[in-house]
RNA sequence: GGUCCCAUCGUCUAGUCUGGUCUAGGACGCCAGGUUUUCAUCCUGGUAACACGGGUUCAAAUCCCGUUGGGACCA
């Protein structure tokens, strides 16, 4: 598929105009993957040419996005706002070939001719009636550039993915390719851009084929060498359509805030309309997917980006990585809850704790911050939840009564820690008949939570006092408490 | 409205090119059970799909035609 003598050259060419959309990202991902597959050459060119809609800060979260999830582009970034000469100098060449030319018509004018089309249930099309007239000079600013097009051929390319797509070439009319010599639009663009960084392979997402012909249109009036193509699905919403902000999340900033691994999304996202050939596993390393990644293996039908799925995954990367990695990373989340505040550098430690307990539960690291929230406030609870099954009031009394005998009186020589508490604290629920009738109230008046880790690992990290007072408390509560 | 693309469990997919081994496999989710209190992890099991119709053939998820449905683009 892939001549190995020719060098593979690729390119994710986005607007500045928002931030960095996860579609953006996957197509910048499969580009990336498919270059380092054929140890070709991946290129960034920020298609800045909308002056209105683009914005350096949309600009610097896309090329954040971009570094995060560890795709890296080759060379130097290039802008379309910086090539405006060498756009018009094929501009010009164009209109002096007759290639080209100026157009009058007014936005209403060509309003009014495409609503008549269309009801006559006809191709929407502008041919033009100024296609042979000689520009004026004199009203430029008010022309657009048209290409002249004069072909009536069934356009043909050989899409990678989808094999051949056609078209009916008259149907284009004489579309648009400059709002001024200055102001090159979407179509010509692009074609000079790929045409001089010569881009063997265009992989775009399946939103752009209706532009593929005009392009090749271009290419060809130009003597242009058309690359070869590649349209990928789109990545939907859950409602199938094409997703977007109404869908909730959409940009890979919103989903780094939220805590997920940019190797997770990498993962993710590659395995979201793509799978390798021989494998069933479907968490894959960077290495084994660019091994394995081929064009041909990429899905046809458009994929509902699933966050349940994503979920799944990034928790499966939280228990992979390091017990110290997944501390640092999860510090600024509980820095920004406010949970660190006054507390030392010292207790970096306790974190670790803390987070070792909460690693198996994490889905994401913004999680942290409600599932170990008791580690750092007093939470307060509904104390009819202290109950196990059927418990009364007096039974639960003497049952906190006699963990706070058994707390108090334990030795401090004896260490402080899970194996230890465990070993005096469980003889004594089982004496009960049912353990959970001492457990389930101790697990719930330290943790407030109907779901938590366990009451001797809670202990542990809490120490001796707070622990005493988490059991003072729970009593004074249960006093109140009517019947 | 015009043009184009697409169609296997709720979701992501394997299988389709090179028809038979597919009473359609895996993963997520969900449900049930187990793992010496809850939750999570882990383990076991279960749930659930070839859009429809017609052809070709001894045989079709797989090839052909049509229908339906969904989507994208242009306005």
């Amino acid at each position: 598929m892939t001549n190995k003598n020719k060098k593979v050259v690729v390119r994710i060419a986005p607007s500045p105009t928002g931030a960095l959309h996860v579609g953006t990202a996957r197509t910048a991902l499969f580009n990336y993957l498919f270059a380092k597959h054929y140890r070709g050459k991946f290129i960034l060119r920020i298609e800045d040419t909308d002056k209105e809609r683009s914005d350096k800060k949309w600009e610097k979260d896309i090329l954040d996005g971009l570094r995060w999830l560890g795709i890296d582009w080759d060379g130097k970034i290039h802008h379309q706002s910086k090539r405006i000469k060498i756009y018009k100098k094929y501009l010009d060449k164009m209109l002096k070939e007759k290639k080209a030319f100026y157009c009058w018509h007014t936005k209403e004018e060509l309003d009014k001719e495409r609503g008549e089309q269309t009801k006559q249930k006809q191709a929407p099309r502008h041919i033009c009636s100024y296609r042979n007239k000689d520009a004026t000079k004199k009203n430029l600013k008010d022309a657009i550039i048209r290409f002249k097009n004069d072909t009536k051929d069934t356009l043909k390319f050989n899409d990678l993915i989808r094999d051949e797509i056609k078209f009916e070439s008259e149907n284009f009319g004489d579309f648009s390719i400059a709002k001024s010599l200055t102001e090159p639009l979407y179509n010509f663009a692009v074609v000079i851009d790929d045409y001089q960084m010569k881009v063997t392979h265009i992989i775009r997402g399946e939103d752009h084929i209706p532009n593929t012909p005009r392009q090749i249109l271009l290419q060809q009036a130009l003597g242009m060498p058309m690359p070869k193509y590649a349209h990928l699905p789109l990545i939907l919403g859950s409602d199938k359509s094409k997703l977007s902000k109404r869908h909730g999340a959409t940009s890979v900033t919103e989903y780094k805030k939220l805590g997920y691994l940019p190797d997770a999304l990498f993962n993710f996202l590659a395995i979201l309309g793509w799978r390798g050939k021989n494998d069933e596993k479907e968490i894959l390393d960077r290495k084994e997917i660019i091994q394995e990644f081929l064009l041909e293996d990429v899905q046809k039908s458009g994929a509902i980006f699933d966050v349940e799925k994503l979920n799944w995954m990034n928790g499966e990367y939280i228990r992979k990585i390091s017990l110290k990695e997944l501390t640092q990373l999860s510090i600024p989340y509980l820095t920004e809850a406010g949970y660190l505040d006054g507390i030392k550098r010292n207790t970096l430690q306790k974190i670790q704790k803390i987070i070792a307990l909460e690693q198996t539960r994490m889905k994401k690291l913004l999680d942290i911050v409600d599932t170990a929230d008791f580690f750092f406030k007093q939470n307060d609870y509904d104390i009819t939840k202290l109950l196990w099954k059927d418990m009364r009031k007096l039974e639960l009394q003497n049952i906190l009564f006699s963990l706070d005998d058994i707390i108090k009186n334990i030795d401090l020589k004896s260490s402080w820690d899970k194996e230890n508490l465990e070993k005096i604290i469980m003889p004594e629920a089982e004496k009960l008949g049912d353990r959970g009738k001492m457990l389930w109230p101790l697990r719930y008046a330290l943790s407030g939570k109907d779901k938590s880790p366990g009451p001797f690992e809670i202990m542990e990290i809490i120490g001796k006092e707070a622990t005493i007072a988490v059991i003072k408390k729970a009593q004074n509560k249960i006093a109140k408490l009517q019947k």
